[in-house]
DNA sequence: TGTACATCAGTGAACGCGCGTTCACTGATGTAC
DNA sequence: TGTACATCAGTGAACGCGCGTTCACTGATGTAC
């Protein structure tokens, strides 16, 4: 069955997905090319198209990897820390933050502007691409952070679909609770991904992290973490 | 002085400009391109040489006159409400989200993932790319809040960083005090982000903007406003 | 007011480049008897 | 164990495309006397 043959097939998907890593990192991902990916691996360009399917697939299979890279290390990193669930929530926001200061340009890839002219397909990624939040929720879940947000006014369509938020990751947090982890979910965005973009400027500080740290404090205090 | 010439040129510097957002809506930042606004405007791709340098110079130009758009747009909102400084803030908190989704390929280049290949020169974009965080900065040290987020370790290096910050845009903050106003800021700029380049997948939330309020509403609350 | 000249806007051809993708092909590697 | 055949990986040429940028050019529009 994983004769030599099997292998090297698979060894040169490895090392395709490798160089599309480093293409990413040096032209973004709306400039990766079959081409260059070829050239990187001394392979004329219509011997990557034995591999992959096209260019589009390239990129959802990067899309893919990637969202399982970052949950893998989020989630190991929860696991391996002792610690209260307030503190397993503390352990994943700042794994997340690592593994994107570590992977700038696959963190873009997720979280960044689309890809002009290429739509991830729902079916391959949403599944991967939920792993993290649903494991942030299943968190804040066990903390129980008790002095939640204002809940949206009752009636509000908003209540229904963040309960079936709840019920989708299987989670008991009422709307209130759901608004407090949704905002500490799009901190977190906005914070790593301003970090990661550079968009502080190159001078402003000097250790992003201590202000990360700082931000991170002061939104788990007030979640009552 | 500004004879008929230097109308028409003035004109057709507004046409070139308008051409290259509807190319940033259509094809994203990384596929700008002087040839196809040369089309639009229907010209030979070689006379729009006449009134742009080169592609990196039409690029600066976009991101200039974007800062500034979005800037006049929150000052006027700010300007036009009554109330107090807190609920000043949280007009101009809605009036960039308001002027991100209505612009969302503007806000992408402005706050989303960088454009591979060009780097914008910092002398003519980060006057105009301050304005609104400097205004956000006046506004949070007018409306004084007090339960600030807790400071940074005293001594570390953040502190002096963030007084820095306070100098630079002239307010009355301390670096507790900034905490708060640079998670707000963070906090502003992930929402507007997730929801303008569609993280949330189209199903998940029918009125992005009732989201938008409940976060808006618990973090301010938090801030003491 | 009329004419001569300078300035300017826009043209069209050309340069060299990289891209995605297809296709017929050649050797090498595996498999079946 | 040896041979015949099928499968497969990688080649090289070609397709049509769009890009940024330069350059010599032609008319039209303004300006100075």
């Amino acid at each position: 069955m994983t004769g030599p043959r099997a292998r090297r097939r698979q060894e040169l998907d490895r090392r395709i997905l490798d160089a599309g890593r480093a293409q990413l990192a040096e032209v973004g991902a709306a400039a990766l090319s079959v081409r260059a990916i070829a050239r990187e691996l001394g392979m004329v360009s219509s011997a990557v198209y034995r591999y992959v399917e096209s260019r589009d697939e390239l990129l959802t299979r990067l899309v893919v990897a990637s969202y399982d890279d970052l949950a893998d290390h989020v989630e190991s990193a929860v696991t391996a820390a002792p610690g209260s669930a307030a503190d397993r929530v503390r352990t994943a926001l700042r794994a997340f933050r690592a593994w994107a200061v570590g992977h700038p340009a696959e963190y873009a890839l997720l979280y960044g502007s689309p890809v002009p002219g290429y739509a991830a397909p729902a079916e391959r990624t949403t599944g991967p691409g939920t792993r993290v939040i649903g494991l942030l929720l299943r968190l804040c879940a066990e903390a129980g952070a008790s002095p939640a947000a204002p809940a949206p006014p009752p009636g509000a369509p908003l209540n229904a679909e963040l309960e079936a938020i709840a019920a989708e990751f299987d989670v008991e947090l009422t709307s209130a609770e759901l608004v407090t982890a949704t905002t500490l979910w799009t901190w977190l965005l906005g914070a790593v991904g301003q970090e990661v973009t550079g968009g502080y400027g190159p001078e402003t500080f000097s250790d992003p992290s201590a202000l990360f740290e700082a931000q991170l404090r002061w939104q788990l205090s007030v979640a009552g973490m």
